[in-house]
DNA sequence: AAAATAAATTGACATGAATCAATTGTTATT
DNA sequence: AATAACAATTGATTCATGTCAATTTATTTT
């Protein structure tokens, strides 16, 4: 563990195909030769959908990356209302890097394959690794400036400008890990897409709706959409 | 730049009165003579109420952290539509550490007093001083977790409910540094604490009268609150 | 393939918060 | 101290989204 190998990360940032801007998955997206390198500080781990990682307000130990597969992150009220805070994508982290309970739940979206980092020996190892803890820095910074994106979302825009929204930011982070940005699949159900942009199951049917009748999207499947029209869906964003 | 210095920094760490919990203030809350070894990476700089500190988009070529006073960050939308990302304390940083363009504007609530870290210089200053790095990304991850909540908070909370969030959190955050949690003051004009919860100025002060009406809370002033009540408070929280 | 179960859509209606408008209270300015 | 300018409150009304209910479509299970 050199901090040679961590200055040396910086070449493989861009080698991933799943997650080549959101920041590197630690480890899928390397070559299998350095793969070996993380194994001391991280485990990969197998989850199916619909299963939960971890619960809010447990005793947190670990910090995980998302190597295949999506997770969804959500915070449940006393009386039963649910908040989805995030839906996940391959190199994206969530867990705790440091702090002590866990500040929402986390459940895999389909099959699910994730790195688990000990939070003790991963912060002794960014002690030596000082090009990684500045990776994760910036990395944690991005997630900052996404969840402050979502509270203008959720405080200001109405129901058809958080359809919209919600769509385009789909095909964008499709965009990113350079798949097809058109058409998109939606692997949420819409109880999912309701609970993450605030509104109701029924609001985001009849938002749908709309769009399918002015032309600006296709449905092929009810989860996967063709966007006919992406410049209309700008617009309602103001 | 030993990274002895970094090392040290944890002795310091609460010392300050100011900013005790929620990370130090970089300059402020280090004893004179440790200030100086911060002069090189950091220079202070004043404020007065509603100046501007940056605008959304403008090129980010800075990090601040404040030491005296508050700011408020905030998302404007095409349409004049604003949404107030966030109150900032003493202790908090806010701007970017590394991204190229700022993700909101930034204003000062009264007589602020902030540190301003250049990005590249603070960039190569961390990795010497891997300490610094680790502490910077623990107070990310904390804001990360403020974000969180406050998703939550406009996606599922009514407006009393929001109100009640809102005094709650502003009592604790006065706690946390080591003030008296009531009577607690509202720097802020009752439009941003509208624009901060998503509401409009009507729906705060309704809310807020049938707090005074419900006797759970006193105005000394309409900007100095009593909380008479604050277990009824909690309550509203579900 | 048929039946059963779950997910998504659509309609009718209710309601919480926004909007519009007027009034009162507070802080500057001369 | 009087006036002006601004901030906060209160009332009347509208409207977007939620709620409740029924129907259609899609997915499992046998």
């Amino acid at each position: 563990m050199s901090s040679d190998n961590a200055n040396n990360l910086e070449e493989y940032k861009n080698r991933c195909n799943i997650c080549k801007i959101r920041s590197y998955s630690f480890c899928r997206c390397l070559d299998d030769d350095k793969l070996q390198l993380f194994s001391d500080i991280s485990t990969e781990k197998n989850y199916q959908d619909k299963q939960n990682i971890f619960i809010q307000n447990d005793p947190a130990k670990h910090l995980y990356n998302i190597t295949e597969g999506n997770v969804k992150i959500y915070q449940l009220l006393d009386d039963g209302r649910i908040q989805i805070v995030g839906f996940l994508y391959p190199g994206d982290f969530f867990g705790s890097y440091r702090n002590n309970q866990y500040n929402y739940s986390a459940e895999a979206i389909g099959n699910l394959k994730i790195c688990v980092f000990d939070q003790k020996i991963l912060d002794k190892y960014l002690d030596e690794n000082p090009v990684l803890a500045k990776e994760l820095l910036h990395q944690t910074s991005f997630e900052l400036t996404l969840a402050q994106d979502r509270i203008t979302v959720l405080g200001k825009l109405n129901a058809g400008e958080r359809i919209a929204t919600f769509l385009l930011n789909i095909s964008e982070q499709r965009k990113r890990i350079g798949w097809q940005n058109n058409p998109i699949s939606l692997p949420m159900t819409r109880q999912d897409i309701a609970d993450y942009l605030g509104l109701t199951i029924e609001t985001v049917s009849r938002e749908f709706s709309n769009l399918k009748s002015s032309n600006i999207v296709k449905f092929m499947t009810s989860k996967q959409i063709y966007l006919t029209n992406p410049e209309a869906l700008q617009s309602y964003i103001v």
